[in-house]
DNA sequence: CTTGGCACTCTCCCGCGGGGAGTGCGAACG
DNA sequence: CGTTCGCACTCCCCGCGGGAGAGTGCCAAG
C-alpha cells in the first residue's frame, strides 16, 4: 500500500508543515524536496495517503496537513534522530551545572527544557517511591506527636507530622529511631514494607503495640500517600504556536494546572531510555487532545527516579523535541545520581 | 471641576463597560441609569471627563471607555463595598473547611479564589520571616553536616542542610539543640538575630567558636535567604476576558511564571485590613501593565503572615473582586491562626 | 506507473456602499 | 448658566461581489 516514495512524501509533508505552519501543496513539495517526480505524481501519492487517513486538507482546494495518524507514522518510522547542536549541549551544561540542591536542579531543568524546546515543560521531582532512604529522622514534638523527616538519595527532604494513638516517652522514640533507621537505611521506599516486616517481632514486648501502630502510620504516609511534585514552565510558549487558536488554549492551561494530570502524563513513564510520544487524540487527558506530549524517564537505567517532558501542539518538531527531552533527562539523571 | 453628576456618569460608564465589554454611549447610559438628564447633558459631562483623562474613545464615533486613571478614581471614590452573596460565603466555608495541613490550605484557597473571582489567583505561603518558631530540630547527619528542621506556628515545615566548617560530636549537637531551642521557641524569625545575640557569651568556651559559626549559618539560611513560596491558579481564566487580545497574554503568563514577580506583587502588602489595587500602568512589573492586581495581606492584625490576591484585566469588577479577596484572606487568616 | 494538461473549486483579499451608533456643536429654553 | 433639542458629520461594521491564486482531481498520453 505505502511504498517508499509515499512515505517520503509523508515525511516531506510533515516537515514542511511543521516548519511553515501552512498546508503544503504538491507543487511546492516536489520542488523543495527533490523527489525526482512531478507534482502530478505527488498528487497521486497524496490521494493515497489521504485515503489511508494519514493526511487531510482543510478545504477542497488547499494543501495537505498531517493527521494525528500521520504524525504517529512519522514518529514511529520516519523521523531520524536529530543530534543536538553544540550550542544546545553547551546550554544544557551551563544551565544545570550551578545547581545547588534538588529544588534548584528541578527548577533549572524545567526552565531549560522550556527554553530549549520552546514548549511547555514539565519535570517531576524524583519519586519518593523509587528513591532510597539516606536518612530517616524521628523527632518527638509532643507526647503523642512525631515529626518524620525523610532524606532520600536524590536529595529530596520530605516531612510529615504524625498523630499517634498513644503517648510515647523520649526513650521510646530513641528506640524507634534506631529500629527504623537501621532497617531503612539505603532501602528504596517501595521496598520499605518488606524491610520493616520483622520489626514487630524484634521489638521488646512492651513497645510492640505502639510500634506496630507507628509502623503502619509510617508506611501509610510515606509509601501509600507519597507526595509527588511537579514543576512547570513555559506556558507562555503556547502562544508561540499560531497552530492552536488562542481560545482552544484554555482547556490546555486548565489541564496543566492540575497536578494530577501532570503526574498522569509522567506517571506511565518508567523506562529512562525510550522517549514516549502521545499525539493529539491519543492523549487520555481530555484537555490535551489538541496537543502532543513527549516524555521520558530519568535516573539510573533500571528504575527511573521520575519523568520529564514537554507539551506542545501536534504540529511540533518531534525529532528535535525528542532529542532535547532525552538529553536533558540524561543530564538530570547523572546530576542526581552523583549527588 | 467634577461635580457629583459627572462622577455618577463615570461610575455608570465603568459599571456598564465592565459588564458588557463594549464602549458605552450617551444614549444607552442615560436610559439605563435613570440619571434624570438627557443624553445631550451626559455627552457634555463625558466631554469634561475625557478632558480630564478619565475616559477615552477608541475611535471618533464610538462610545467611551474608562482609562486607567478613570478606574483609579472609581476604585478610590466611587465603588461601594459589595457584600458577598450567601452562595459565595458558603463556597468559601465549604471549600476551606476540610483542609488538613498548610499545603492543603494554600492549595485550596488559591483554587477557591480563582473560581470565585474568575481571575488568576495568587496565594503566598505564610512568610517565614513573620512566622514564629514552634520547633527547631537539629539533626546530626554527619560529623560536619547538620539538618535543620524548622516548624512554624503557621504550620510551615522548612528544612536546610548545613555544611559546617568543622566537625561536631553528638554531645555538641545536643548542646546546640537546647541552646537554640530555648532561645528561639515562640520567637518570630525576624527577631531571631536578637534572640540569639547572647548565645556566644553564654556558651561553654570550648564550644564557642563552632557555635558562632553555626549560628551565623543558621541566621543566614533561615533569615537572610528565607524561601518564600507562592501558589498560582486559574491562568485559564485569562481567556475568559475578551478584553485582552490573546497574543497580549503571553507576557502576562511569562510574568506570572516568575516566582520573583509574584512575590513582588504580594511583598509590598503588610496591612491585612486594606485591600491594595494596582491598575494597568501603575504596575511596576513590565508584563502586567495591561492588567490590574488586587492584593491583601492575611494573618493576625498587626503582622500579616503573607499576601494573596488576583490578577485580571483592567476591565474587572473591582468592588466584587476586592470583597472576595478580602473575604478569602480573612478566612485563611483565621484558619492559620487557629492551627 | 508517470506525466502533462486542463477545468474546477475554494479561499483570500480588496474595494464598495449602506446602515447605524455615537459624537460635537449651535441654538433655544428655563 | 446649565440643560435640552435638533442636526450634520464621522467612522465602524458588515455583507456583497469579483478577481487572483493556489491547489486539486481527472483524463489521456507517454
Amino acid at each position: 500500500m505505502l511504498d517508499d516514495r509515499k512515505l517520503e512524501v509523508l515525511r516531506a509533508i510533515v516537515e514542511d508543515f511543521v516548519s511553515t505552519n501552512e498546508p503544503v501543496g504538491s507543487k511546492a513539495l516536489a520542488e523543495r524536496h527533490r523527489l525526482g517526480v512531478s507534482p502530478a505524481t505527488v498528487r497521486n501519492d497524496m490521494a493515497a495517503l489521504e485515503e489511508e487517513g494519514y493526511i487531510t486538507h482543510p478545504h477542497t482546494s488547499a494543501g495537505r496537513i498531517p493527521t494525528d495518524k500521520g504524525y504517529r507514522l512519522f514518529v514511529d518510522r520516519l523521523s531520524t534522530v536529530k543530534p543536538l547542536s553544540a550550542a544546545e549541549r553547551r546550554a544544557i551544561q551551563s544551565f544545570l551545572e550551578g545547581a545547588v540542591d534538588l529544588d534548584d536542579v528541578v527548577r533549572r531543568s524545567v526552565r531549560l527544557l522550556a527554553q530549549l524546546t520552546r514548549q511547555v515543560a514539565v519535570v517531576q521531582y524524583p519519586s519518593l517511591q523509587r528513591s532510597a532512604v539516606r536518612h530517616l529522622e524521628i523527632v518527638h514534638l509532643a507526647p503523642a506527636r512525631l515529626l518524620l523527616v525523610l532524606i532520600t538519595d536524590t536529595g529530596r527532604v520530605e516531612q510529615r507530622v504524625l498523630e499517634l494513638p498513644g503517648e510515647l516517652s523520649d526513650d521510646d522514640v530513641a528506640e524507634l529511631r534506631t529500629a527504623f533507621g537501621s532497617r531503612l537505611h539505603g532501602v528504596r521506599l517501595v521496598d520499605a514494607p518488606e524491610a520493616l516486616s520483622d520489626l514487630p517481632d524484634a521489638a521488646p514486648p512492651g513497645l510492640r503495640p505502639v510500634l506496630t501502630s507507628v509502623m503502619s502510620v509510617v508506611l501509610e504516609t510515606l509509601v501509600e500517600q507519597p507526595e509527588e511534585r511537579v514543576a512547570l514552565a513555559g506556558t507562555g510558549n503556547l502562544f508561540r504556536q499560531a497552530t492552536l487558536d488562542p481560545y482552544a488554549l484554555r482547556p490546555v492551561l486548565e489541564a496543566l494546572e492540575e497536578q494530577v494530570v501532570l503526574l498522569k502524563l509522567l506517571g506511565e513513564v518508567h523506562d529512562p531510555t525510550t522517549v514516549h510520544v502521545k499525539i493529539g487524540e491519543e492523549n487520555s487527558v481530555e484537555g490535551l487532545r489538541s496537543t502532543s506530549v513527549v516524555t521520558v524517564g530519568y535516573g539510573p537505567e533500571a528504575s527511573a527516579y521520575g519523568g520529564l517532558g514537554v507539551v506542545g501542539p501536534t504540529r511540533m518538531d518531534y525529532a528535535g523535541n525528542m532529542a532535547q527531552v532525552r538529553a536533558v533527562a540524561r543530564y538530570v539523571g547523572e546530576l542526581l545520581a552523583g549527588a
